[in-house]
DNA sequence: TACAATTATCTAGTATACTAACAATTTTGG
DNA sequence: CCAAAATTGTTAGTATACTAGATAATTGTA
């Protein structure tokens, strides 16, 4: 019989619990946690998306974002802005604030991928990547 | 400057997410939750585990373990014991029901692991799971 | 136009996962 | 021997992530 160690259930959730609490230290300076970040990184790629066009890129759930978004709100990253043709949509802009730490936080999250990638060489990293991407 | 689409920190999560997902479907027969599974399959492993044990081996924080072993006992898989030398410890025994469908969930397990990882060899499963585990 | 179907977003409830603080117990060191 | 330290486990509070369902606005159609 198959042991839990093996199962890849266990082993993709133990390498992302990992993964995710370095990237939540080196994000905890600015005040973000990771799923914020990479709500950030979207925004910054195109700012004023629609609230869902975010969820489609990022795969999440409209439940899960909301909340999110009304956190980053507060925190002054980002400001929502209701669509003048269909109401229904929401443009998510980014603030002065969000602007203005573009550079230092792209810099940080490429120095902790790096960092985390550490180990394995330009091809591997493809390969990994593209495994995961196939676990379905 | 680095894709969020290519940070390992939203890959990761997106394949964890996506597998999750699958074990979940495949758990709720069982009435099992991913996180139970993988406990239920450790006292598989060995019975009469203390909590802090299991905690060890599946590197789970203790404040999440007193839940799911809070729920797990409730749904009747399990059965909490204080340890008679030392009182702090709890060991964690199968109940009957857990016994009697052991075969019939390590072979589900086995199963959807088969099905998650259908697009890999077996070097390819090896090299993966050796590949997720340098991650840090 | 009226009304049903669709779409976008949000709320409520549950399950991990973390931090921090706490209670109970056991071990250690003077 | 006994007070301080260490260990085990729990509770409280916050952040994802899911399901289900509600709400509001828009679109399509009779």
């Amino acid at each position: 019989m198959i042991h839990y160690e093996h199962v890849i259930l266990f082993i993709l959730a133990k390498a992302n619990q990992r993964v995710h609490g370095i990237f939540k230290g080196h994000l905890q300076p600015f005040g973000l946690t990771p799923l914020q970040g990479l709500i950030l990184h979207a925004l910054y790629e195109e700012d004023g998306l629609i609230a869902g066009e975010i969820g489609r890129r990022l795969q999440l759930d409209s439940a899960t974002l909301s909340g999110v978004l009304e956190r980053m709100t507060e925190a002054g990253w980002i400001a929502k802005q209701a669509d003048s043709d269909d109401r229904r949509l929401v443009h998510i802009n980014l603030t002065v604030k969000a602007l203005s730490l573009r550079d230092e936080f792209l810099k940080k999250i490429e120095a902790v991928n790096n960092a985390v990638m550490a180990s394995f060489r330009i091809e591997e990293r493809l390969l990994l990547e593209r495994m995961l991407k196939d676990l379905k």
